[in-house]
DNA sequence: AGCACGATGCTCT
DNA sequence: GAGCATCGTGCTT
């Protein structure tokens, strides 16, 4: 049944993505981001994880981005070169993590929702508990399935805000791991998007891999 | 398995 | 002072 996906070529890579990477249309980044291995470095350790849902945020007439009022000093570092790293605070108490994308002036950003943990486990569940319900087929579960999730479980918070993802150095960065195939994504609309006008709370940017296909991920990839 | 709601503090007007 | 790119709990199916 995942005959198609045991296949799938896997190519791990200490090296991260190339800043021209990320100089691209930020939907084009949030896709391609799939797959790939988001990599914490901690007091010499290495936490990472399989990117499995992300989010596009497109331009200041994007009414979702957070760059639609325009430069503030919280939404600079989208308007700067693409490749790092834009994390910010909200609902009082979470951190969100963001790649940015596109050309320098013109603010996009990737948001990472949820990844497949698979290097640094122990220390992840010391910052994030695992929850006691585990499940088999989707190792994510409760753990590693969202945003603020993902900040606490690899200890990304304002300090890591701006840091270069092109340099693992800087402590963060995102490295080409596999390609999902297409007939694994979920293309849907961005969540939490409330109170934003139409047609940007609907426009189909929130881009995930299917449930059925994170078992297979997960073990192909546990302790790369 | 899915919905409702409260927590909690930074960011911008 | 209002609004949040969310999470966990507790409740209902």
């Amino acid at each position: 049944m995942l005959n198609a996906a045991v296949k799938t070529p896997i190519h791990v890579s200490i090296d991260p993505f190339p800043r021209s990477f990320y100089t691209r249309p930020a939907l084009l980044v949030a896709r391609e981001l799939l797959g790939a291995r988001l990599v914490r470095i901690l007091d010499g350790s290495v936490l990472a994880g399989i990117i499995v849902e992300t989010e596009a945020y497109q331009g200041e007439e994007d009414m979702g981005c957070h760059a639609h009022v325009g430069r503030t000093p919280r939404t600079e570092v989208m308007y700067g070169p693409a490749g790092h790293a834009y994390i910010y605070f909200t609902y009082g108490m979470h951190w969100l993590l963001n790649a940015v994308t596109g050309e320098i002036g013109e603010p996009a950003a990737v948001l990472i929702r949820a990844i497949l943990p698979v290097s640094g486990l122990d220390r992840m569940e010391l910052f994030r508990p695992r929850p006691a319900k585990r499940t088999d087929n989707n190792p994510a579960r409760g753990w590693t399935d969202g945003p603020a999730k993902i900040c606490q479980a690899l200890h990304l918070a304002k300090a890591q805000n701006t840091a270069d993802l092109c340099d693992l150095n800087s402590g963060l960065g995102i490295s080409p791991a596999t390609v999902i195939p297409e007939d694994q994504v979920i293309i849907g609309p961005r969540v939490g998007l409330f109170t934003v006008p139409e047609p940007w709370k609907s426009i189909p940017w929130r881009l995930r891999v299917k449930e059925t296909y994170l078992a297979h991920l997960f073990k192909t990839f546990s302790n790369c």
